[in-house]
DNA sequence: GCAATTGCTTGATGTTAATCAAGACAAAGG
DNA sequence: CCTTTGTCTTGATTAACATCAAGCAATTGC
């Protein structure tokens, strides 16, 4: 593992307030590894024998039964995965997948468990994180469970626009983000369609949009469900 | 605070693991409160002032947006819930009502993080049921976009079997149970009319299962959606 | 005892979303 | 270059699910 690349990770939540010595410690059986792209990472089912960061790339997280699939949610650098199957030492729930060319780094789950044992400002970042992915789990539940599919997309265009102004481009192909927002790629495509009347412009993987006013009066954005912390 | 409501939450695994002195600690701005049979605890998006802890009847958990509401959750003796928002000090995601007439803990939040930014037991405790609900969500998350409704039934069926034997009891309105489901209440009627051919019988509140190995078929249980733990 | 209420069920109907099928288009590879 | 492959879109159809409306116990309150 280069330099270069533990100082990239340094920065994330779960490692900034670790001490030096600890850091260094963890990083010792910590491995780098690039991957091409539509390599399959990890399987759901399969016991957690690393803790994944994602420092170059893109990553999906996905869930089959009986036949189907769907996406859970994509990994962006600098991000980890599966820390709950790491702590609690148990089967993967998700598997995983790179979108495009990837370089991971694989700690071994056990220096993650041994570490977060002994140190207490390791142990406390952990907790904020987890935290937080539960919120954002709980989050994609309500938006499920509450919205229709137009409004799931709507909402979900409206995130994008916050984070990347009104004019970004889709970070995945329309088949996984329709997998993500829970439907057909053939319902995302007539979904796009009914927003063409709320202003919502979509070339390619390039989205603008024209009237948020208009889109947001029927997405009801709110914070409980859209918003990243709160 | 009686001493006896004490030693009850002492043996959750969030606590088990404190010492005496920093349990006593925590317990010291805890008081327990009796309430009636469909009183509001919290509300979604109001700030986070208490840690809740079920140790008699119980609470439905449930979210709204835009005039509809689902049930997220019911949470049973003895169990905690809204860990997340406390630690995080956000506000709350979901709100909460006593289904039944309930005696609850109320820990102020403040005191709870006090408690875990000091005490590397107690955060490791909170490390690990945090884990756990966020695996609980995920596999609600797989419930939902995998299966249909008559599969989501048929396996919530197989999971009270497993831990209440053939003939057990819904521990909850069929109104709340569909809505928990994710469907309407009409649709859980007609769910559990398909189910009669798989030996799926339901009187009132009292269900047996006269053919697990039919309804399995259909349900295709998966430790990696339906197990508590794994 | 008897309204009044509440939760559940059933049928009819409507809406939403999935599936099936076909074609357009673009990128990748020989 | 042309085929191949995969993605996206569109239309037609079907399936799943929600809504609306009515009726039926069972319970509650007077």
């Amino acid at each position: 593992m280069r330099a270069n690349d533990q100082t990239e990770i340094r920065v994330l939540p779960l490692f900034r307030s670790m001490t030096e010595d600890a850091f260094d410690n963890l990083m010792r059986g910590a491995y780098v590894q690039t991957f091409p792209p539509h390599v399959d990472l990890i399987v759901e089912g399969d016991p957690c024998d690393f803790f994944h960061i994602v420092i170059e790339g893109s990553v999906e997280l996905f869930a089959a039964w009986n036949g189907r699939e769907t996406t859970m949610a994509t990994v962006s650098p600098i991000a980890s995965f599966i820390l709950a199957a790491t702590i609690k030492d148990a089967p993967y729930l998700m598997s995983a997948r790179t979108i495009e060319k990837s370089r991971i780094v694989l700690i071994p789950s056990s220096d993650v468990r041994a570490t977060f044992s002994t140190d207490l400002a390791f142990s406390q970042a952990i907790v904020d994180e987890l935290a937080s992915c539960y919120r954002t789990v709980v989050k994609n539940s309500k938006d499920l469970k509450l919205r229709s599919s137009v409004e799931r997309l709507a909402n979900y265009l409206l995130r994008q626009q916050r984070d990347q102004g009104n004019r970004f481009d889709l970070r995945m192909e329309k088949r996984r983000l329709a997998s993500y927002l829970g439907m057909t790629p053939e319902n995302l495509s007539r979904s796009i369609k009914v927003l063409r009347a709320y202003g919502v412009e979509v070339d390619g993987m390039s989205v603008t949009l024209t009237h948020i006013a208009d889109i947001e009066k029927l997405a009801k954005p709110t914070p409980l469900i859209d918003d990243k912390d709160s």
